[in-house]
DNA sequence: TACAAATAAATTGTGTGCAATCTAATTTTT
DNA sequence: AAAAATTAGATTGCACACAATTTATTTGTA
């Protein structure tokens, strides 16, 4: 036997829930790749065109709001898919701080081509569908209620 | 009532398992940012570390398998490690395309330190004691599970 | 109404993440 | 054993991801 239980335990991957969770989703993003790849979208323009797809056109801020993204990111993402046709960019007239995202009939029409996507899922993870479900619930969960810490202090 | 079940629901943010992924992920690794600064690794170097922590001195390419990155991502952080003396890299003597990486008195100390970190997700997730495990579990199995498709065909 | 504070994007700099390619060492074949 | 195939890392090129800073616009206030 071990004496004490190790106080190290908490450091082991699998102990974590950081870990399987980064692991588990560049796995995911990997095997989207390929099929994206088809339809002419990076992962990241892809949770983009989604947002778009089920929102509507919204600012940059609202657009970065919902899928968990700042400026720094967003905007290049968005010139490139500007460029692709699949959205255009727009100062608001009411106020020309924001930038509008607005679907092209090209981006309406992507939509269709991305019903794919998401079935090349299929068989690559074995979870059963209650599984699948719970899991996705939980996270859900997590990302509904994360605090993030209290750097609001800095913000006086 | 709308007529037929929509057959873009398959495409909502929320109905997919990738985005609560991959926005999950990315919010626990902001979080860990802070805590991590302070004893000297960014996210990745701390997964490097806790492989190395956890099984020991190993190549790359074990590392590599280990925490699903590949040597393009490692190679430089594996070097950024050794610059800030955590780790020796050290060509194999037996097969000398193999680099071992070794943990030195300074990446073993700093374990303890890093004990802290994962305490950092303390109050930032609002989940029970028994959805985490749960989450935890499925993850993993997931993980264990991905099935990357049918690209094996390419290697002939 | 000027001027300070706030706000949305854009920009900059650093650090991944990964496919594709290259290089050097080793193993397998002929 | 020499040539061919394989293998571990290193390199290159592209695309994020995000903190920090800057810019342009709007809002709040004296």
């Amino acid at each position: 036997m071990s004496g004490q239980p190790d106080k190290f335990e908490v450091l082991k991957l699998g102990n974590q829930l950081c870990f399987p969770l980064y692991a588990c989703a560049k796995e995911i993003i990997r095997i989207y790749r390929k099929p994206l790849e088809k339809i002419g979208l990076t992962y990241t323009q892809y949770i983009v065109m989604m947002a778009l797809w089920e929102f509507g056109d919204m600012s940059e801020k609202e657009l970065g709001k919902k899928i968990y993204l700042d400026s720094g990111t967003l905007t290049p993402v968005l010139k490139k898919l500007e460029k692709a046709c699949f959205v255009k960019r727009q100062r608001a007239k009411e106020d020309e701080r924001f930038v509008k995202i607005i679907l092209t009939e090209s981006g309406i029409e992507l939509k269709e081509k991305a019903l794919q996507v998401p079935q090349a899922l299929d068989g690559c993870i074995r979870l059963t569908y209650d599984e699948m479900i719970t899991l996705r619930g939980l996270l859900k969960k997590a990302l509904e209620n994360v605090n993030y810490p209290e750097n609001a202090k800095e913000k006086k």
